[in-house]
RNA sequence: GCGCCCGUAGCUCAGCUGGAUAGAGCGUCUGACUUCGGAUCAGAAGGCCGGGGGUUCGAGUCCUCCCGGGCGUACCA
């Protein structure tokens, strides 16, 4: 389905019918095309054009100017939503929005509340989404933070289209990483204790590793010096990790709804399950004492490795196996996040889901590049295992959760995104995001004002007067809200929601500069407020998607 | 080598899936309230949209070939 932004979309259905009924009329036997409607990018070019006259040309045989005209002079401008048709450029049509229809539509969202926006696309929908999912060898880093608020922020576009969303967290406490982490705590435990204890190789050097040493220390004594005891170690490693882990998460406003262990997988037979269907399917076979997946049968270059040799399964069984799981779940979309790195992995999944005969349609994937970090203006390579990265904790510590969560979001989540530590923190009062947060305290600011010095009501609010450049402009955008959650919910790239916020803080700001609210006549300034009370939601709204706050003051 | 992503103002990035004169923030420069919050607003400067071909009424957007970055391409996760 194609779906435009930008348009409210009642306005869209009924431009969409009269020029349909136009086109009947002109050409009985034309095969009406999908009609496009979009929002010029010029406000010289009205609120609404379409270009189907430029793009039916050809099948009518006409020039597109002519045939504008022709569509043009068919529609009704007398019909309460649009004040003007015109023919402008090659052959658009243009519209205008009428005032009495900005200010019913105004009206509605006054009246919507707080609920100003929440749509009904993806009702009764039953939603995954699977995002962090790092293993617990470490904190939580930067490079993390982005699939962390990328995830968190889609669910919760996808909540305010209407959907049930839960929030999941896949990990793995059973692999190879999990035996260096533990290997290293019981290394700096050890050592703590005096023994002479290798460092194992390629292990794990941050400081936490020491800590949680020194708490099994504390714990359990100095007696732990047998390999019988290494079941502490590894308890202890999981658990303090993933204990810091959903400390930072709640810090950045995100709580999971569950937590996935791989390790259910093989409990309950979904490995060896998946193995036998693929086998069926005669897509595995052995070859050097390991067993491998047709994946060149799905058009990759090679087969993939799904059991080494060693007995061990690869990740991408788990991964398919888990996949599968979710549908069996009855999930009616399962969306993962993960980084561009893991992007080779998803065909693979895709491929061995369907052939285990389950519906892979459900499965969709967010990609989103690399963030670099760059410090001290220079970029900064990361690596969770030599301990030379910046966790989101730090990162919090300096410029708040608000700061971070807006950085990541930012931008789109296809790009590389620039993450300058030092802009972040010194950002302060220029951020971008107290643009936002400012305007939503203004507003609260004016309101109370408001409040101090009349006796507002909003019983007979007449939103008729908000004539001025200004305030329609401002109306204009705070009807564009619902379109751009749906929107956001469909292509899921939060971004687009910052670029409206900002479109609709500037708005307000041209607000304010061009018209008064104490001072003037009663009724305008009731009618003023009453537009404030929607832009403030739509503001407060918007953070809350977000996960940002809006605050009364600041 | 092959696959995916990216290349747009000095910097960081938008650009509504092919539309009209390519935008914003930061930075630079110039202006603006004796009343609602100057964390704001108005204006200026800044561009061969990496490059060459092609597709059509129309290309930053689509196809192709180069150039330049990132990530994959493991019996690592």
């Amino acid at each position: 389905m194609k779906l435009k932004i930008n348009i409210i979309s009642a306005m869209q259905d009924y431009l969409k019918q009269q020029i349909e009924a136009a086109l009947r009329q002109l050409a009985p036997d034309l095969d009406i095309p999908e009609i496009t409607i979009e929002k010029p990018r010029s406000p010289e070019h009205g609120d609404a054009a379409t270009n189907v006259a430029l793009t039916l040309a050809k099948a009518l045989k006409d020039n597109p100017r002519s045939i504008a005209h022709k569509i043009a002079e068919r529609i009704d401008a007398t019909s309460g939503y649009i004040r003007s048709v015109d023919v402008a450029g090659p052959g658009f049509i243009n519209f205008r929005f009428s005032d009495s229809w900005l200010a019913d539509q105004l009206s509605v969202a006054y009246r919507a509340g707080s609920e100003y926006g929440k749509g009904c696309l993806l009702v009764n929908k039953s939603i995954q989404v699977e995002f962090v999912s790092a293993n617990p060898t470490g904190p939580l880093t930067v490079g993390h933070g982005r699939n962390a608020v990328l995830g968190d922020t889609i669910a919760r576009v996808l909540e305010w289209a209407g959907g049930d969303v839960q929030r999941e967290y896949y990990f793995n406490n059973a692999g190879r990483q999990m035996r260096v982490l533990t290997e290293s705590v019981r290394a700096r435990y050890l050592q703590a204790v005096g023994k002479d204890a290798e460092f194992p190789e390629g292990g794990y050097e941050g400081a936490y590793i020491t800590e949680i040493a020194e708490k099994v220390r504390n714990e359990n004594g100095d007696n732990l010096t047998g390999e019988e005891h290494i079941a502490i170690f590894r308890k202890a490693a999981e658990e303090g990790i993933f204990e810091d882990i959903k400390q930072t998460l709640a810090r950045m406003n995100i709580s999971m709804d569950s937590f996935f262990n791989e390790n259910t997988l093989y409990e309950d037979g979904s490995i060896d399950k998946v193995i036998g269907l693929l086998r069926e399917k005669r897509l595995v076979y052995e070859e050097d004492g390991a067993t491998w997946f047709k994946t060149t049968e799905f058009g990759k270059e090679k087969d993939t490795v799904l059991i080494k040799s060693s007995g061990e399964p690869t990740y991408r069984l788990p991964d398919i196996a888990y996949h599968i799981n979710k549908i069996e779940r009855g999930f009616d979309l399962a969306i993962d996040v993960f980084g561009a790195d893991h992007i080779a992995t998803y065909p693979d999944v895709v491929a061995g889901v369907k052939a285990c005969g389950f519906d892979s349609e459900k499965i969709d994937v967010i990609v989103y590049q690399f963030v670099t970090i760059v410090k001290d203006g220079k970029p900064f390579k990361m690596s969770t295992r030599k301990a030379n990265f910046v966790t989101l904790d730090e990162l919090m510590d300096e410029v708040g959760a608000d700061v971070t969560r807006f950085f990541f979001l930012m931008r789109a989540p296809g790009t590389h995104l620039e993450f300058d530590i030092d802009e972040a923190k010194q950002a302060g009062e220029k951020n971008p995001v107290f643009y936002l947060q400012y305007a939503h305290a203004r507003i609260q600011s004016i309101l109370r004002k408001v409040r101090e010095n009349y006796d507002y009501s909003d019983k007979s609010l007449d939103f008729s007067l908000l004539n001025h450049d200004s305030e329609v402009t401002l109306i204009k955008r705070i009807l564009e809200f619902p379109d751009i959650i749906t929107q956001t919910a469909i292509q899921r790239e939060p971004h687009k929601l910052i670029n409206y916020l900002n479109d609709l803080a500037t708005a307000f700001h041209k607000f304010y500069h061009d018209c008064r609210i104490l001072g003037v006549d009663e009724q305008l300034a009731f009618a003023r407020t009453g537009l404030l009370t929607v832009a403030a939601v739509v503001l407060a709204n918007g953070l809350g998607i977000l996960g940002i706050s809006a605050p009364d003051r600041m």
